[in-house]
DNA sequence: ATCGGATATCCGGATATATGGATAAAAGGA
DNA sequence: TCCTTTTATCCATATATCCGGATATCCGAT
């Protein structure tokens, strides 16, 4: 019923990208990355998780080719490759603000 | 370093909407219902998942408010409540099509 | 060659999530 | 009331994911 060449590349959309972006601290780490290019280490400070766990996050953004990894002598920089993952996350907050106005709006009227 | 409210407002973004948008079947049930309002037995035969499954991932949506479910008589017909959803889903589809783009033309340097 | 800083990987354990059969609940008809 | 259809929930199991300390690796400096 649900044309197969859709389910595929929604299962690949799923796999690369929306797996990626379920995590709240890899969300943090793009917005991170938005503002500019980032060390490791920098990122470990930004967030204020231990390193391995950043580490971890980076191997799966890196992964899935959402950032980028350069050696740059001991330390590596990483860089968000595409900007609209940004354009995405930020349409997701307004989906998110409408719903938490209709929240208020009906608690409100709940309340007369 | 981050911006506490930015960080308080994304883990809402991650357990409202991203994780909801962490499974194909969820997606392919979002796209269905941007088509139009569908029953869960529609549902059921669109996915060709058993009717526990989808209830249960209906559940998942609807707790999310990003679908609404109704009830006509002995069935419950459910909505897509926000299409900007979809059009955040279709966004996510490009970036991962300019990434396979990408992908390719590597591939085909590296065959010269 | 060795050392120290930076980063990646390993590993065990805790937690979360998906799955689908079985069952319950809701609603309408006989 | 009983039966059927439709949908939701329960349950046990399987799988995935997260976490962070410990360890390995990479690299430049001494």
């Amino acid at each position: 019923m649900i044309d197969p060449k859709l389910e595929l590349e929604i299962k690949l959309l799923h796999s690369r990208i929306c797996q990626a972006l379920s995590d709240p601290n890899r969300i943090l780490i793009l917005y991170s990355l938005h503002e500019k290019p980032c060390f490791v280490n920098e990122l470990v400070e930004a967030l204020d998780l231990p390193q391995s766990t950043i580490s971890r996050h980076l191997g799966i953004l890196r992964d899935r080719n959402l950032v980028t990894s350069e050696r740059d002598g001991s330390t590596v920089i990483y860089k968000l490759v595409d900007h609209r993952l940004i354009e995405v996350l930020d349409m997701m907050r307004e989906i998110l603000s409408t719903q938490l106005a209709n929240s208020a709006e009906i608690a409100n009227k709940l309340l007369d």
